[in-house]
DNA sequence: ATGGTGACGGTAT
DNA sequence: AATACCGCCACCA
């Protein structure tokens, strides 16, 4: 339901995920942002759907973690591109973190 | 038109 | 730090 597979923005925001670099991220907000928009939840509404044919792992929350139910898989990937992580025994209680500092992308670079 | 639904963001408690 | 709540936006019944 919600954002058909033909509609631009769906078309947008694949096309921005697909072409975020290895290694680094960009927030759900930050491209709804590139795209004109703040709708931050349409873009997960997108990723939820559409987001099995595009590097979803590199997609993450304002606050670098990674989507919820997700992280164990997407750490994989992080590992296996060199993602900038933040070990949780530094930073958090959680599991870990994104170094949304230094890993964060935007289209055009 | 109206309401409901989110892989969200930010502020308040 | 962890919840709770509200505000956003695109789309479907």
């Amino acid at each position: 339901m919600a954002l058909s597979p033909e509609s631009e923005f769906v078309a947008h925001v694949l096309d921005i995920v697909d072409a975020i670099p290895p290694g680094r991220v960009m927030t759900y907000g930050d491209i709804a942002a590139t795209l004109g928009s703040r709708g931050a939840r349409v873009v997960g509404q997108v990723m939820a759907r559409y987001g099995s044919d595009v590097p979803w792992w590199r997609v993450i929350r304002a606050g670098g973690h990674p989507p919820v139910c997700h992280e164990n898989r997407a750490l994989e990937h992080y590992r296996a591109e060199g993602t900038p992580l933040v070990p949780a025994s530094v930073a958090t209680t959680d599991a870990y973190r994104v170094d949304y500092a230094s890993a964060r992308w935007s289209p055009g670079e």
